[in-house]
DNA sequence: CATGAATGAGAGTTCATTCAT
DNA sequence: CATGAATGAACTCTCATTCAT
């Protein structure tokens, strides 16, 4: 029945909205925005059907109100694992394994975010791409920091560097769906975990980038 | 009312179908799987509903058709642009120039591929599977011959390259949708080109890669 | 609108379904079941179509619930109209009577039963037949106990005794329709009672059987 | 494909015709009315799609025309059957013989006039009533005779020779049906043929009007 | 006349959403 | 606030029917 353990009565407001958004999560992971019926959600959450429209208003706003949370969520894991003192390489080390401890340990929200809101259209893409506008941003500073603690040569240009935090960062999401079993193809041996998995891509990426700044660069002419 | 210019009846079928399925690309990339309408593409297409179905079949047929035509020529594009008796280094190259054009001149087909198909479950998702599974084998073999060239020390595990893979397919990915303006956070300047996109991708990766190869490996401790 | 008077709203369940049920019946008999809509169901029973849907799930299960309510209402009204202490001629006798009564009585739910059921295929017709079969083998079970009673020379055949039965069930039937006004060609004078239509189908039946048991039997030499 | 053995082109138009009907008839008979498509007859006929409406001009006029032909057959061949100045017995003999026979040879047929147009309303109900109206009306002479013929004493009522004239009937088809293995409930044996059917009734029906004619009833009380 | 392209109208079904109790 | 009744609007899919070639 609920999605908890217990089938009280009378819970205050906050919890109550917060199971129903558990119960969302789950259901928009499992079937989809569209797919997703607002019964199952009220059955999945333990409560009645008019309750969730009481306190979140209508399917979009549940939804809109599942991705803020699970946004939040994820950009504090993020913010929070980072060392904001350290050198930028460590910076981006303990960011990576935040990011990816949380989205094994949210494998759903994960789902929602990266599979689901990107791809309903205008008013849902919106919001999920100003958290990946953070995270991108994040990574930019970093290799901006990178590029100058490495006392690099020249300046690195902008697009340039715009262009490689997209690479890491969707390199990143590839990584997270490819860690939780669902990048197609499953991965040799037991579940990486989430140090593992930044491993993999810290020592992908810092060689790169250290190339990059160094000022070595590949060229077609071999 | 039309995807094209003219109102033109009576037009053989192979014809119109190709009509139909660009309609339903069209759509699909704009609406979403659920909830693009039979009706929107019937009407984007010029047609009449019926004559839809006359031709797909139903709305999953429809989009299986699409995906599997979306997919070929995803495919087909980056196995016409690879050289294969090229150096590793330079079939990487070619590869990504290939899937960069290609992506940026069916930004649509590549939006249905890369965030609908992979998203609507069971049926769809294994057709645009087999497909990335192609390209990350590509990958693979690539990452693999490169570590042979280098005459590297180590035989790298099948774990890691797995990972490497996966971190380098899904680079490309996000940095398609960068290029096509999708990737949330406009690029600075103008659109760059895929030959651009594909060197910013290659520097990246190939320095990073040859690295590895070498046995640096970055460490926390640094 | 409605079938009944009042158009009053918030009903519950039990009653809105036997409105349905009783509507059904109507359109069902009125139009047969495939040109039946269940948009024309709905106005008749004076609800939206959402919620036929939601109390009878289908047109088939609402078909099948018409079925079995109207074939249970039907074999009720026979089984508690036979004397089941009686000889076997006052048994078919009162038989018959609560048989005519109730076609009479449900034309619609009679003619749903004899005209459409029977003739929608596998998963109706199955349905129907189970009553008919029923009511053939209870005629049955009367004729063989006419025949024993008679003291009957020789034990009458099974596939002449299966043939009689049918026959006497076939004769009911359209008797039933004739008694309804639905035979073709209308009835001399008003429309016969129950008992009327029982004794004429008796008178025929009954000396038939005796002088069959008796061994005279028609020859075409004759 | 077709339904006959060549697939020969610029055939009369009469012959054509027929063919249509013959699709029309067996396709009826599979699938009722409302379930037949346009198509399937069509394409069962061995034709065009457009000639049939040529031809026919609608699917309500084909039906119509279907069912007036096998109207027509059937009503002609129960009265080639009958010995015209035979004795009543043996006319209702011959004629019983001759509707078993038809029905069995063309169950496709009868199965059409008998299943699907009494049950599709108005339009067709009609046409197929008068015909059976004829056939009530030659049992109804058949009866009268029987009893001119046996001196009885007392003129039956109209009312009640009408009644028994429909229960014979409604013996009738509900024994061809039986004998076609559409009764419900297989026949013990094999198929039993027209002649062994038309005894089965002959023996019960002609015995009980006997009696009748004797003015010997039935009554409760006894 | 065969072929194949084409459609208006409607059928069954589902779902987000509301309101009385 | 839980319950259960109720619906407007939409969606997928089908079919009889027509017309140009």
């Amino acid at each position: 029945m609920g999605v908890g353990a217990v089938k009280s009565k009378r819970m205050p407001r906050a919890v109550r909205e917060q199971q129903m958004l558990d119960a969302a999560v789950l259901t928009f992971a499992r079937r989809g925005y569209r797919a997703a019926s607002m019964d199952e959600i009220a059955e999945v959450a333990g409560v009645s059907k008019p309750l969730v429209y009481l306190y979140l208003n209508s399917k979009e706003e549940l939804f809109s109100a599942v991705i803020r949370r699970e946004s939040a969520a994820l950009a504090e894991a993020v913010r929070a694992a980072v060392e904001p003192d350290a050198p930028a390489d460590r910076q981006l080390w303990s960011g990576l394994k935040g990011f990816f401890a949380h989205t094994a340990e949210h494998p759903d929200g994960w789902a929602v975010l990266h599979q689901q809101a990107r791809t309903q259209g205008e008013p849902f893409a919106v919001e999920v791409a100003a958290m990946r506008a953070e995270i991108v941003e994040f990574v930019t500073a970093m290799i901006g920091a990178a590029a100058q603690e490495a006392g690099c040569g020249r300046e690195p240009a902008a697009r340039e560097v715009s262009g490689l935090a997209h690479a890491l960062v969707g390199a990143a999401e590839s990584l997270a769906d490819w860690a939780n079993g669902r990048g197609g193809g499953a991965v040799p041996g037991e579940r990486p975990s989430a140090k593992e998995t930044a491993a993999t891509l810290m020592n992908f990426a810092w060689a790169g980038l250290g190339r990059l700044m160094d000022g070595e660069r590949w060229s077609p002419g071999g």
